[in-house]
RNA sequence: GGCCCCAUCGUCUAUCCUGGUUCAGGACAUUUGGUUUUCAUCCAAAAGAUCACCGGUUCAAAUCCGGUUGGGGCCGCCA
């Protein structure tokens, strides 16, 4: 009964009460690496049981986000779709005594349970409602008392071997009659995912962390309704950086957030898969498809990793200055909605080794698409000059552009022309640093012949002439 | 509080399974220098971990065992 799987088969199940977290996504990255690898299949559940927290909305932002990395599934399935099936399992537990209606009110539950905690004792239900006669149940419904469907756990030791940390070991005795479903047609989580897991043959069950104390519950309930067991693989949490589990507080989670602020999913890929995983290899720069070839479980770490952002931004780095100028203007349209492509593109070639966020492409090229720059005066002058220095460098650069024919106007000529004369200033910097100011109006940019080429010749000199007039 | 999991540079990690090759390797971040002005890129270098602690096994331990401490996760009629 235990394994006897003919197919490699595991499951990304997301519930769609927000959008996807980071932490959900690494899952459903190593369920698919994993799944691809070994040649199985990788299915999609959307685990929509709670009606009330459930949205389309979310379910868009998850299947939009595992889409944009580029992670596709075999199978796609909505628990909310299924419930006749759960319906008909749950019924099959109750007729064979193994599970029973509870009466107790929430808050007598919850008094119960503060009670046992501040005791010292372990949190469980006190089986209260578990010997009920039948004729005790019919009476309590038809006295419309609310009722909720509980497993009748049995005491035993649930052992199992994680692929990740090597047997776990809990007792049952501790986790008690758990509730399965609201009523026939409302299953709940650990019920739920059982049947699935079953009915849908998943072989490999590769879920976080947090899911490991849910682990015994669900093996009891595959016993109980004779299902074979999956192998399991729990994979550490993803932390913040006051280690505690990524959450909301830290900023953001939701790989929609990142999408927004100009991550590509590469890097996120690259991120996220060594975030508790390495090849064993020096190598760090993996594309999905190298990740498939050299993914493995068993290099899976034991110990949790924090999310930590500059590694984040490096590898966006990389994957940008990777990209072809055709490619990145692309995708930077989105993020300079004023600009026009053949204007972007230009931009783009300038900034690409400095972008490390797509969405910096808007302030850094700003001056690009400006008529009038905004600076202080005093940003022309470099090192000691003085008014008059830089006043007389602005008028020598605009006599010697002046003649300077547009045909001529390329990087490369007005490197040559106008390189001598600054060499001529003994540094450089005080014939260059002014141009460069004059064109960009920023203290950290690209090149000025690069800029000014850009630029082209008229706006070249209006915003030689711009500070220049600044200067008096 | 109970149960479970984890523990190597600030961070992600290699070495650990199959003890000696390691006064522990790489990457990010940091600092410094170089690359025809700035920033970035690129290159080079520096600094950074008595392998959490204590004990045991052994000729030999980051590597095996036990304990301690620390951190985390879970304890819902959420998933």
């Amino acid at each position: 009964m235990i394994n006897e799987f003919k197919q490699l088969r595991v499951r990304f199940a997301p519930s769609p009460t927000g959008k996807l977290h980071l932490g959900n996504a690494r899952a459903a990255l190593f369920n698919y690496l994993f799944a691809k690898k070994e040649k199985g299949k990788f299915i999609l559940r959307i685990e929509d049981t709670d009606l009330e927290r459930s949205s389309l909305e979310f379910e868009k932002d998850i299947i939009g986000s595992l889409k944009w990395f580029g992670i596709e599934w075999n199978e796609f399935y909505r628990q909310s779709e299924r419930i006749e099936t759960y319906a008909k399992y749950l019924e099959k537990l109750i007729n064979d005594g193994k599970a029973y209606h509870c009466f107790c009110s929430e808050e007598e539950l919850e008094a119960k349970r503060h009670e046992q905690m501040s005791g010292g004792l372990p949190p469980v239900y006190s089986g209260k409602c578990r010997n009920l006669s039948d004729e005790e149940v019919k009476k309590n419904q038809a006295e419309g008392k609310k009722s909720i469907i509980r497993f009748k756990s049995p005491e035993k030791k649930v052992k199992f071997r994680d692929l990740i940390r090597g047997e776990v070991e809990f007792d049952s005795s501790l986790i008690g009659d758990f509730s399965l479903a609201k009523d026939l047609v409302t299953p709940l989580y650990n019920f739920a995912v059982v049947v699935d897991d079953f009915e849908m043959k998943i072989s490999h069950v590769i879920r976080g962390e947090d899911h490991i104390s849910n682990t015994p519950k669900q093996i009891l309930l595959q016993e109980a309704l004779n299902f074979s067991q999956p192998k399991y693989a729990h994979l550490p949490i993803m932390l913040g950086p006051d280690r505690a589990k990524l959450s909301k507080r830290h900023g953001d989670t939701s790989v929609s957030d990142y999408r927004e602020q100009g991550y590509l999913p590469e890097a996120m890929v690259n991120f996220m898969a060594f975030l508790g995983w390495n090849p064993g290899t020096e190598r760090e720069i993996y594309s999905m498809n190298d990740l498939i070839k050299d993914f493995s479980l068993e290099r899976i770490q034991k110990g949790g990793a924090i999310f930590d952002i500059e590694r984040l931004n490096y590898l966006n780095g990389v994957y940008i200055r990777q990209k072809s100028l055709d490619e990145l203007t692309e995708l930077c349209l989105p993020f300079a909605p004023n600009a026009e492509k053949k204007q972007l593109k230009k931009a783009v070639a300038l900034y690409q080794e400095r972008l490390k966020k797509l969405s910096e492409i808007a302030e850094l090229t700003d001056f690009f698409f400006k008529d009038v720059l905004e600076y202080n005066k005093e940003l022309l002058k470099w090192k000691n000059m003085t008014d008059g220095e830089t006043k007389e460098i602005l008028d020598k650069l605009d006599k010697i552009l002046c003649d300077i024919s547009d045909k001529k106007w390329t990087k490369e000529n007005l490197e040559k022309i106008l390189m001598p004369e600054a060499e001529s200033l003994k540094d450089r910097g005080k014939l260059l640093w002014p141009l460069r100011v004059a064109l960009t109006g920023k203290k950290a940019s690209a090149g000025p012949f690069e800029v000014a080429e850009a630029l082209g010749k008229e706006k070249t000199l209006d915003r030689i002439k711009q500070a220049r007039e600044l200067i008096k």
